[in-house]
DNA sequence: AATGAATGAGGGTTCATTCAT
DNA sequence: GATGAATGAACCCTCATTCAT
């Protein structure tokens, strides 16, 4: 890669995590574009040679940072070395939510703008196909079985944590976590 | 009431109703006072005798659409005529389920602005109060579990069914409802 | 009309005298809106209170201009008096080159912006119908030849008086008129 | 000529063409050094070292195509060939005519932007001497009376020919042009 | 109480030009 | 000579809010 090349991926990888940065911290409403090349230190003009507009780079900012914490997932759970699949299930929730409590910003940020569709883009990217993924850990051979029981999980857990790492209410993730733990098995249960 | 303090209820309802249809149509921020002022037929300056700014106008409209959701609730579900505790959970969900399906841009303006703390005071406002109305319901003292458990109920209830009302994605509520209600109903038994 | 009608005309005719002074000074393309507010001293959002944008400014202050200059030529050049169809056109095209010789910025801006089309409007507008006004001078009975004639004969005026008057080059006003005379009336007397 | 003197003549023409197309494509303020660059296949700072801005860029390219457009005439009108004075003025008109006719671009490029000047310096260029051309043909020998007569008629054309060939308005040129003739001989037998 | 003309800071975006490579 | 990433001033336009009437 040439100096040039690299000074651009430098570029927008500022441009990125100043954005994100501003985003969890002002809201994206409330951020400008001036705001964010300020605290980059560039120029305007320079903002758009990477981003068409405000709405790319948020969307941009999503993906990348989904694939991050489902990167992560896959290298630090230790889901594969369990047998049962509920374990396994268990093991990828607790590495996301160690995740996201050492780094609420981005809670906010992911949880305020992660649609279903993002995620299932991002986790694609990362394990190639998210549907072999999940079939492997629950052995739901029906796609569309399969697809309504990640959903239902995914939903369940980022709803319910997100206040409770955010603002510690109605209590703190540590006084929470065996509740949900036991409610997320009796989903797996759940007749479809 | 005096016929001005009327005129005055009046102008103020218009102007919510008109703010609610705009912020529902084209959203909150692509909504001005000027499009409101105009939709209501009033200058723009009335706007600011009725409301401080556009977000107290936001609050008071979500305060009020939750408050009208669960007074509904309270007169049609039928909830009190049933023996179990889940029955009545689930009816009250069916019940405002059914609302919502109805009138998809009330779910998507109220899930995108409701707090858990906002629904609390919405509930409290029709039922005096929203502890004394669950402890009636699930027969659980201990403010605090009882806080946890309708806490996790609404949580999952909001989360799973919002895109599957809005998009019927990944699937549609008829075929989604019952597989939530069984997860419900397992909710409920799950030791705190 | 009440107080704010009136000033609000004012406003309007402040920033078009003050536009039509930066047109014609600096060119239309090289005045900004903010410029115009500047000198005019106003708010920006005011100038969006009368003109939807630049060129809407621009096309009516043409129209207004050419309304004035005409206007005057009803008024003042005597061409009613004369008996001779030529006699009448050669006064009216004096009084114009008069006002516009005086006036030379005036010239810039008209003939750099003005079409036969808005031509044909202003003066429509001023003596309500344009196309009678040049038969009772021409005596042409059809509107097409008539057409012709009166168009031929105003490109033929500004286009050479242009320079002529602005530059003196490449001769001066008073020098070229005469010749310029002889010229139009031979073209009146051209066959179609 | 070196090879590399030959390749920037290239790379300066092909800037000049694709320049001019987009200019009465698009319009010089809409076009953009980048849109020129980008047909052009070339770097934008390459353009810079060819042209020092975007006008001198326009002011060439005026110069260069009116000097074209009059080539053409020399070479090809045939006006040597005769014998009387207001026929050789006559047939130089055609032939310009049928030129601009045939690119009306060109005729909306060169009417907007050539000034007497220009003109007087492109036809000097391709026939040395301007005025010793029109001496030849028209044999007044007073130099004052010669550019008269000659901007006269220069003005007159272009001013009711670009309505007539680029909108046929008020009529389209074939029924326009023996009217004009007629007018042009009776301008030569003018006096001055 | 009601009006709506006026405000002006600040929004997103463009683009001629420069300069390190 | 050629490149194109970077610049940043300047653009047009919006709109929440104010205040004289």
């Amino acid at each position: 890669m040439s100096k040039v090349e690299e000074n651009k991926l430098l570029k927008q990888s500022r441009l990125m995590e100043t954005a994100f940065s501003l985003f969890t911290t002002k809201g994206f409403a409330h951020t400008t574009i001036s705001d964010i090349v300020r605290e980059a230190d560039m120029a305007k003009g320079t903002f758009y040679l990477y981003f068409h507009d405000k709405y790319e780079l948020q969307e941009r900012l999503i993906v990348w940072k989904a694939e991050d914490l489902f990167q992560h997932v896959v290298a630090q759970s230790g889901y594969e070395k369990l047998e049962d699949p509920a374990d396994k299930v268990i093991a990828i929730i607790n590495d996301i939510l160690d995740q996201l409590q050492k780094t609420p910003h981005l809670l906010k940020f992911i949880n305020k703008n992660l649609s279903w569709g993002v995620f299932r883009r991002a986790i694609g990217r990362a394990e190639n196909n998210y549907i072999t993924f999940f079939q492997n850990i629950l052995g739901i051979q029906d796609a569309q079985k399969l697809e309504i029981m990640v959903y239902t999980i995914i939903e369940f857990v980022s709803s319910t944590c997100h206040s409770v790492i955010l603002e510690q209410n109605p209590v703190d993730l540590e006084t929470y976590r065996p509740f949900m733990t036991r409610i997320v098995r009796k989903i797996l249960e759940t007749e479809l």
